[in-house]
DNA sequence: TTGTACGCGTTATCAC
DNA sequence: GTGATAACGCGTACAA
């Protein structure tokens, strides 16, 4: 009999609602609610009743109507500009997959939001329509829409942020040691003659990152000689451009500090392509790690961090911003070095490894 | 005096909804959602009236709501095993990017969901709560779960099927074409003794690929001796295992054939980190057309076609059948051919371009 | 064209 | 402390 009565439930085809499980289990929705919510307020009998149930109905509650009513999305925006694509550059690869994997794991979806216009000053449609808890800008955004969503008490934060408004909470990479510590690398191992390739369309960065080069070549008395310092490293093209002008320097350096792995490496094809060995006639290092590195010949030396980590953590502020805790920014200072091949030791003329 | 008015509806704070633009307006809740889907049914004088209440408020329908009465999530799920993740495999990225970027043209959002179970035979959640419209699996799923699905009427559709049940809808490439393409190129530069490079944990994708080197080889009346057939390439380890047997075989072959431009380009660092050259003692060819691919040393030569494109195609399919329209699968048969450096030309000594 | 019931989980309000 | 009832949120669809 009772049998029976378990059979019919379980064949139920029909979508079940809390009020449907209230009534299978004799009690009422709101005892249902709560212990699905795991609140106390109703006796363990009654638990115990409404879980086998459950149990039998496999219900789970709808997701629509616990956003309505609980005025709460469960979503993340990851807004991004062309250039800092997940999906078109390695670096912001990384981090969104341990930005996706630790929010995933916390019950929110990451929504992906490219941003299309040259500047986003409008508030994107997810957030006008109530669908993102929260956002997450990668490389920083316009100052209009920020006060907008401040304006509208809306929580964000920002990853690889590229200026020094330290107000707003973010994750972001202590670029000017980054390059410093590349220099430092160089130097420690006998070059004295450091270029600088670099891009300056995003201009917090690039300073960071030429003060940088510019610090660690001062502590060591070194010298820059012109030709050396090229910033128009945008694209390939830019890269080949740039390259080009240091290879025709007429003292020539034996290294290249760089902005990124991307620049390295293009910067490396260049003067393969031109004939040049790389490392032994110039030697270069990146600051970024990406999967690239691994495989490119040679392999490129370059500075390492967990990537993954920082998309976690900014979950981890993001999320506790939307409960109404605020965190302080993070910002990452420690780095290892990945040795590979694309560095000379000119204190004993051989590749590092 | 209606200047004062429009003042005080524009600073309202108060998040608005349809009712409120109703009484603003003077009309009913239906008039407004009228307007706001440009149904017919309401004068033009009521439009105005609305379409300028709507304009100084800024209202916009909210999402929660929208879902929970359209019964519609407007979601679709990504779902991808491990060894399928857009954040690791470059080739599911570009097919995630346009995936992406089509679905976010079309008001969807995705929502990635790794499957991180060896064998996912459960219903995922985002399904069972009714958060997603459809789902995409990448590189096939247990049929346990299909039929669950199945069941349940969930709209779902394949990418990079490995399998040959053509009752699903996928969209796929013509794998055993692509290999036999590439052994083909191989050929018609002059080589006559090709291994093949392959990994066997997806049997039917490597059938497929291996019948499509046989195929070449068996059409130009070429051999293929012991040692050249290597099956372990599931990852770096194995991929340096295989050839160190296919490099230490008898008989050393010219080229090599593979099933990913990964395999690829991992046999071409096992090479010259053993001392060969490539592509002058062996040649390589990849099926891919990865980013990676263009930055290696030689650049691989591999074969090309949309990546992205296959993810909008994708998209376009699933929400067809979300509307209940099906559609075909779609296998990519034609390819280009991305001429790079790392296949000798055996009929005039020199590598191609 | 408009009023209104509906969908559905949560929470405030009440009764015992 | 337990449990139930009802209001809420908000866009949509159908009856009026």
């Amino acid at each position: 009999m009772q049998r029976r009565r378990d059979e019919r439930i379980m064949s139920m085809e029909k979508k079940m609602t809390i009020k449907e499980i209230a009534k299978l289990s004799g009690v009422s929705p709101t005892a249902v609610s709560f212990v699905l919510n795991g609140k106390n307020g109703v006796s363990e009998l009654t638990r115990q009743k409404v879980l086998s149930v459950i149990e039998m109905t496999n219900f789970v509650p709808n997701a629509a109507s616990k956003r309505l009513t609980m005025k709460k999305s469960f979503n993340v925006a990851l807004i991004y500009p062309v250039s800092a694509s997940p999906f078109t550059d390695m670096f912001y690869c990384e981090i969104a997959a341990g930005l996706t994997e630790y929010l995933t794991e916390n019950k929110y979806n990451v929504v992906f939001v490219p941003i299309k216009a040259p500047s986003l000053t409008e508030v994107p449609d997810i957030i006008k329509i109530q669908d993102a808890d929260g956002a997450i800008f990668l490389q920083g955004v316009d100052k209009l829409l920020l006060d907008k969503l401040d304006e509208m008490d809306f929580p964000y934060i920002f990853i690889d942020i590229h200026e020094n408004d330290t107000k707003k909470i973010h994750v972001s990479l202590d670029s000017e040691k980054l390059v410093y510590e590349a220099a430092r690398y160089f130097i420690s191992h006998g070059h004295e003659k450091l270029a600088f390739l670099g891009s300056d369309w995003l201009p917090g960065y690039y300073i960071r990152c030429f003060n940088g080069y510019q610090k660690a070549l001062g502590e060591s008395g070194l010298g820059i000689m012109p030709g050396w310092i090229q910033t128009g490293a945008n694209d390939e093209e830019g890269v080949y451009r740039c390259m080009e002008r240091i290879l025709s320097s007429p003292d020539m350096p034996t290294a290249v500090c760089c902005m990124s792995d991307m620049q390295a490496i293009q910067g490396i094809r260049y003067c393969q392509e031109k004939g040049f060995h790389v490392p032994e006639d110039l030697s270069f290092i990146g600051i970024d790690d990406i999967v690239l590195s691994r495989y490119t010949t040679p392999p490129l030396t370059t500075l390492t961090y967990d990537k993954p980590g920082m998309g976690k953590l900014a979950g981890e502020l993001l999320l506790k911003k939307i409960d109404g805790e605020e965190r302080n920014s993070h910002i990452i200072t420690e780095f290892g070095v990945a040795e590979r091949k694309s560095v000379m030791d000119l204190r004993n003329g051989r590749s590092t490894s």
